[in-house]
DNA sequence: CAAATAGTGTCTCTTAGACAGTATTTG
DNA sequence: CAAATACTGTCTAAGAGACACTATTTG
């Protein structure tokens, strides 16, 4: 928390005396939230969401305005229900972008988030629920607004290093799964392929078998179903 | 960047209309910076830095208010060096604190930030220059104002994680340095003994030698003096 | 049984860490 | 030369990764 009984007397643009209410009187910045919202696609990899505006004629990530008596967090999921229609999202924090001139209208900070969802969580999107949208890969985003890029790979950076170290953090998928479908979802977001075993391996002592047996349609051995391992489960 | 061209009007607090400048009317937060202000002590390791607060009598970390026209980085800068006349400091962003009631007073968020500096930099501290201030261990930071204990925390958890793969990133030392010197900064930094020669190979290849020699007035074999390895050094 | 997929035993190569040696200085 | 500190060669144990083998299912 911030000094605010500590005017600096120094400044002429801060209000003298050391009323509390003085701290009304200073100059505010706007504060946004913009996120990068991902998802994975079978072929491309990692993808982020965009949205088209059309005041500025350039692709832009989803954002909004904080209100008086919400969270960022809140701000976040308020922007991509509004907008897009997508919820139960899980928004990270990343940075705060706070160049003074970063937009010419006003002073506005943005603070800027990370939040992945399942592909399915995005469907309705085609459906002109939000304007026109695109998706692109975290890898080659194209061209954006403002300092957008720099969200983008931040929120690469982000996803990227918390899934080397931990499974599925983000829950794409369910509760249970198979090793072969969370190596699936792994090489997507690495945009890497990884070895059978060697996936395994690395896996085998952050998740926990459920004694479940996959019910599988194709042909081959059926998996063993695992999920992640709670932190309150019995030690060895 | 957000989107303030499109104001939500299903909220009766956003003013209406499509006019840019209606973005002047939408109530904002102040913004504050909040800093962790460390450095190593021979016995105690890692410390912060508080002051004495009297309005609310307790102990907090340096803190202002971000003004019109500067960076947030810039805002703590100023602090730093008007209550304490520290300066040539590296601030790291960390993470806002953004709970709407974290103070009474008014709507406030807090950018959390941590700044290393070298224990000698802090030596005007002791004469009074910023009114009563104590160095306390980050493992043990005492009662402290607000969420600034969450700031502590996050602050050592970053210090600690990048000394652990970087040699002396913050500067502690000079540019040139014997590579006992780098093992007792990192050490103090970790609060941990490390092995002489398993520090020894673990910096190697992050370091380079310089040829010269240490000037010691001390018994034993003179030490070689490395420098950090730049970025644009030939490869191997 | 053939094909397909799941799961495991084992070998090798790399690397972290410890130990003990050599090197260079002061008194 | 003894003591103190800097540096280095080598052994060992643990881990990553690749390969090949076994297991279980469908057609």
């Amino acid at each position: 928390m911030a000094d605010s009984s500590f005017p600096d007397h120094s400044d002429p643009t801060v209000p003298r005396g050391s009323d509390k209410k003085a701290s009304r009187n200073y100059p505010r910045p706007i504060v946004a939230v913009d996120t990068a919202l991902l998802t994975t696609c079978p072929k491309r990899g990692l993808v982020v969401m965009q949205m088209w505006r059309d005041d500025i004629g350039k692709w832009a990530l989803p954002g909004a305005f904080v209100r008086q008596g919400e969270t960022l967090a809140q701000a976040v999921e308020r922007c991509l229900r509004d907008k897009l229609g997508v919820q139960n999202i899980r928004p990270r924090q990343l940075h705060v972008l706070d160049d003074p001139h970063r937009d010419h209208r006003d002073w506005v900070i943005s603070v800027a988030h990370v939040a992945v969802v399942r592909p399915d969580q995005l469907e309705a999107l085609g459906c002109g629920v939000a304007g026109e949208t695109r998706l692109a890969s975290v890898d080659r985003p194209g061209d954006l607004a403002w300092d957008h890029p720099e969200i983008v790979r931040r929120a690469k950076t982000d996803v990227r290093e918390r899934y080397e170290t931990h499974p599925d953090p983000d829950r794409l998928l369910g509760p249970r799964f198979t090793l072969t479908e969370l190596r699936g979802v792994h090489e997507a977001v690495a945009g890497e392929q990884f070895g059978r075993d060697r996936f395994r391996r690395a896996m085998e002592d952050k998740v926990e078998g459920t004694g479940m047996i996959e019910e599988t349609g194709a042909r081959g051995r059926p998996a063993e179903l695992f999920r992640r391992k709670s932190l309150t489960s019995a030690a060895p």
